[in-house]
DNA sequence: TTTTTTTCCGACTAAACCAGACAGAAAAGG
DNA sequence: CCTTTTCTGTCTGGTTTAGTCGGAAAAAAA
């Protein structure tokens, strides 16, 4: 139950992109050098969060890319979706799942546990943004009390 | 960021031992008919939750596996890290994770972030029994408040 | 004592997935 | 033009997953 390296690149990349917010485009290879990520990879991350509509790119000389929204309404999970896929701990969990593809998802026991699990780990990756976590204050939104669970 | 299949089987016959629990071993061919899991791979499981101290083994006829406590004494983060190891969304996370071994762990913007989620996830697995589990009683923990985060 | 039933253990394998590299096409600016 | 950048698809080596398989060891039953 690990994060992959796309997510983390791709939260590095967001995060730069984040710090440079309002200053022009940045270049894959400059958020490469900078964030330590291998260049060529790194293109493929940004494609996806381009498709996902989190991020926005420039051709040609002084190219490159930025945020498609403002720091504050672009959320971690915002990121990890537009890299990862969807966040569910079990496939039969995933929007996309058809019901018939699992002979006994109903009488799953786990399931209900996953699921509420799975929510609730989005619904923190959705509540903390891009400028809190560019700005490192994260001790603001992790100390934000969780919405209700009853 | 998905629960593998190690996970999903080893609760499945966690949870058939919970509701056999107090009425003798349970063999692994049992557990693998009714679970549907497959039998050789079940084994391994069962070996590395009995490695683990969640189960006991009972050889020879009329032998097979038994909980190692109660099931109100063995939580849901009992068997998963049976099976899947550490919960952790990030290698540098894990316990057995030597300092030195990532150049930049401390300017890793992200790293509060993954460890604060993984503790949130793991402690609610924690919250969770194999008798509520079994008993199919899961809005009893689900509704249970949570620990206080800031 | 032999057979049967079970767990135990290590090794093996096919397929999937991960983490990238690579070659080139297409824009855009100078 | 030429350079700089993104764009796109394809390819590959390595690791992990999801198992299988063959047999050893223990224990009960015959």
């Amino acid at each position: 139950m690990r994060l992959s390296s796309r997510g983390r690149y791709g939260l590095q990349a967001a995060c730069e992109l984040a710090l440079q917010h309002g200053m022009g485009p940045v270049s894959a290879r400059v958020i490469s050098e900078r964030r330590n990520v291998p260049p060529a990879y790194l293109e493929q991350l940004l494609r996806k969060m381009r498709l996902a509509g989190v991020v926005v790119s420039v051709r040609g000389p002084g190219g490159g890319y930025l945020l498609a929204r403002q720091p504050e309404q672009i959320s971690l999970g915002d990121i990890v979706r537009a890299v990862e896929g969807p966040i569910a701990l079990l496939e039969c969990l995933e929007p996309s799942f058809a019901p018939d593809e699992c002979d006994n998802m109903f009488d799953c026991v786990a399931r209900a546990v996953w699921k509420r699990l799975g929510k609730e780990l989005e619904g923190m990756l959705d509540e903390i943004t891009l400028k809190e976590l560019s700005e490192d204050r994260l001790d603001i939104c992790l100390c934000r009390p969780t919405r209700g669970r009853g």
